[in-house]
RNA sequence: GGAGGAAUACCCAAGUCUGGCUGAAGGGAUCGGUCUUGAAAACCGACAGGGGUGUCAAAGCCCGCGGGGGUUCGAAUCCCUCUUCCUCCUCCA
């Protein structure tokens, strides 16, 4: 959520910086004249709730002198009415006003590029060799297929499409991928550990930005206020809502493995095979709480934290700046983290790393103070995967792919594995 | 699922029956001071936070006793409702 008062002063200039963004802001107009309409409504009612506090002190003191004061009662009888009816008049344009509020989306960062399309992306930096083979390489889901390590059609029939069963060595490398990112995170990266809950109510979904704008993209439980989380920032951010932070507190680091659930709406038939894109995929999260002044060099610090997994790997991938067309809703700027695929000949999204500035925090009532008995100020609030797991099983899977169809293991994860070297 | 009880400020806690003198007592913690070589103890003092409105800034005003709604001239206090926590029963990984 965009600063009120911000806005009401800047109104074109933002107005200007949200169009980059190529979302439909007809509704952006109303701002002014709901604006408006509020403070004048909260003025007059204000005015007559000062007033009947003090005559109803009056009259407290005229029944305690057992003096008539039918007058004054009878007056401030009116005057209750008038409060209600303007209070329920207040209240309908306010609940108008978050509406509104709620649907307008954060002003990009002047450092992220202007751009329409996934297109004007910005590559930032590219790591690693794409590799060779000297045999015809296979796509992941059919190398896991016929290793027996995932097994896709058994969960189309126990859930349905875009599920999974790991199994064997599959699963034993989904576990180490989760011990080894959370390892790093925790141990050389300074993040403290954390396992959310995987179901959130209605008020985090808002706090984060999922809601209310996105509520179809989301698993809702029937019969319940709750969603399943669609990434483990939603609770772990939604951790510190409507509190109060130290300054001395500042930065909090979270990493949290979580299940991550998504409906998937509007992209049917899209990445239909394999890892890619599923219903439900494990995630490990990178969550930060941060002084404004720092947030864009922990912006820098975040996604070197996800990239150093990719690096210890040994798997090649590009760091792509989101231009404004591309950035999502709570943005200011994000970084998308693109590992090598063989099989789709390019580099996939495998993790995300955000800084929303304070918009989340807004909107989640995320606070902290310099002072004792100083104001209040929002944080900021970033993000990025560290990483996705499935897709960097696909990943493993593609690049460390042999001619015999068995897969290496990657150096670093060979302890977590049990020491095993080779997935045959 | 059933039966009770509770929610007041950083913490503990009085007030709720009987609405106005509560602009929320008292204690602890914390901070400042006196005393002391230093500290402790004792004593003195400060201590409601958060939000809204307003303004160049402020003052002022409004809201506020778990959330929401109602009754009333007036609600921490009466009524309805929701949430959370506790005790017991039942069930359960």
């Amino acid at each position: 959520m965009l600063d009120m008062k911000m806005l009401r002063n800047n109104f074109a200039e933002v107005k200007q910086k949200l169009k980059h963004r190529g979302e439909d802001l007809a509704d952006l107009d109303k701002f002014g004249d709901l604006d408006e309409k509020r403070r004048q409504l909260i003025t007059e009612t204000e005015q007559l709730k000062a007033k009947r506090n003090d005559v109803s002190k009056q009259i407290s003191e005229l029944k305690k002198e057992k003096k008539n004061a039918d007058d004054m009662i009878a007056e401030m009888k009116t005057v209750g009415e008038r409060i209600k009816t303007i209070d329920q008049e207040l209240k309908q344009v306010e609940e108008e006003l978050e509406v509104l509020m709620l649907s307008i989306p954060n002003i990009p960062h002047e450092s992220t590029p202007i751009g329409e399309t996934e297109d004007d992306n910005v590559e930032a930096r590219k790591w690693g060799e794409v590799p060779e083979f000297a045999f015809e390489s296979q796509a992941h889901w059919d190398i896991a297929t016929e290793l027996g390590i995932l097994d896709f059609e058994k969960a189309a029939k126990v859930t349905g499409s875009r599920f999974v069963f790991y199994k064997g060595l599959g699963a034993r490398l989904e576990r180490a991928l989760m011990n080894f990112m959370m390892d790093l995170h925790a141990d050389e990266h300074g993040y403290e550990e954390m396992l959310p809950p995987y179901m959130v109510n209605r008020t985090s979904m808002t706090g984060t930005g999922q809601l209310p704008k996105f509520e179809e993209d989301a698993f809702k439980l029937d019969g319940w206020d709750y969603f399943l989380v669609p990434t483990a920032e939603v609770p772990v951010t939604n951790y510190y809502r409507e509190d109060i932070l130290k300054a001395e507190d500042l930065p909090q680091k979270f990493t949290a493995f979580s299940a991550s659930f998504r409906s998937e709406a509007g992209s049917a038939g899209r990445d239909t095979r394999g890892l890619i894109r599923q219903h439900q995929f494990n995630k490990v999260e990178l969550v930060q709480f941060v002084k404004p002044e720092n947030s864009y060099q922990v912006l820098e610090e975040l996604t070197g934290h996800a990239e150093k997994v990719l690096q210890l790997l040994k798997l090649p991938y590009r760091v792509m700046s989101m231009c404004t067309g591309d950035l999502g809703f709570t943005a200011a700027k994000k970084y998308d983290i693109e590992v090598w695929m063989p099989s789709y000949d390019t580099y996939r999204e495998i993790s995300s790393c955000s800084n929303f500035e304070d918009f989340q925090a807004r909107r989640a009532g995320i606070r902290f103070r310099r002072e004792e008995k100083g104001k209040t100020e929002f944080v900021h609030t970033l993000n990025g995967s560290g990483l996705a797991i499935g897709r960097t099983v696909a990943a493993i899977l593609e690049n460390y792919q042999q001619e015999d169809g068995s897969v290496k293991v990657p150096e670093v994860l060979v302890p977590y594995m049990g020491g095993k070297t080779v997935i045959s």
